[in-house]
DNA sequence: CGGCATTGTAAA
DNA sequence: TTTACAATGCCG
């Protein structure tokens, strides 16, 4: 009976331990060892893809459509808080094969539109003037991208400071037809966008996917809900492979909104 | 409704 | 680079 109880109390002090080590630094010891594959997304082999490192973001750049797969970052409580003013200037990453020019979008009539938004890089000066490379620009309609785009990615925002880490996901559709092109460059415009978003320090942890037309979203970000699952389905793309498969076929199956509204 | 913030475009 | 303008959405 005694070793029972000392048996019972080394396990309660291991728990506390790992639970004060988790609210002692979020930067450190984290209980899912996943910060770098994270932010890795599986794409099919005839996909073409140039992976691109930068400050506060990995990109996959598709030279043939003239933007991104997908572009993955990490948002943390912190960095959601961050203080950097949004300067910068949209330009052409010269060490990218396929990238286009600012000029590409000239009178296009679409906005050159942020995949990962400058407003997740006031962390960092270096992370706020990459954001501005044209391999983290698309062609988005200004009603998107003023709109029901820019709110989910203040929403990502207010998400990430209540779930101390976020993995966000997102890009253009570009296994829908292509309908047009922009610039001399021949930038395809995308008929729609995704965006995928993880908590995985959650309890329990929580995954969401939004698919949004190039143009107006009636009825705002809700209305473009979906699972993460139905987002692998339309891009053909796996995300968070790195999760342990208990973890992600259950984060990857919910499309629910409202349990990512609740305070705590 | 007007003021404000954010995301942009365009001209000089 | 600086300046002006525009669309969206929130807030009072």
């Amino acid at each position: 009976m005694k070793r029972l109880l000392s048996l019972v109390a080394i396990i309660a002090v291991i728990l506390l331990v790992v639970h004060l080590d988790r609210k002692a630094s979020a930067a450190a010891a984290r209980p899912l060892d996943l910060e770098g594959s994270l932010l890795n997304v599986k794409i099919p082999d005839y996909v073409e893809s140039e992976m691109v490192d930068y400050t506060g973001m990995t990109i996959s750049f598709n030279p043939e459509a003239h933007q991104a797969n997908w572009v993955a970052w990490e948002l943390t409580a912190e960095e959601a808080q961050g203080e950097e003013p949004r300067n910068g200037s949209f330009q052409q990453d010269t060490r990218v094969k396929g990238c286009p020019s600012p000029a590409d979008y000239r009178h296009s009539g679409y906005d050159r539109g942020h995949l990962a938004p400058a407003g997740d890089m006031k962390w960092s000066p270096e992370a706020m003037r990459e954001s501005f490379m044209m391999t983290n620009i698309s062609p988005q309609a200004h009603t998107l991208n003023a709109g029901a785009w820019k709110k989910l990615e203040e929403k990502c925002r207010q998400w990430a400071r209540r779930d101390s880490v976020l993995y966000i996901v997102c890009g253009p559709v570009l296994t829908d037809e292509v309908k047009e092109r922009i610039g001399p460059t021949g930038v395809i415009v995308p008929q729609r966008f995704f965006k995928v978003v993880l908590a995985p320090y959650a309890n329990p942890p929580r995954g969401i996917g939004f698919i949004m037309p190039n143009g107006a979203v009636e009825g705002g970000m809700q209305r473009a809900v979906v699972s993460i699952d139905d987002v692998e389905a339309v891009t053909g793309f796996d995300f968070f492979s790195a999760l342990p498969d208990s973890i992600e076929t259950i984060v990857e199956s919910r499309a629910d909104f409202n349990g990512w509204n609740r305070p705590r």
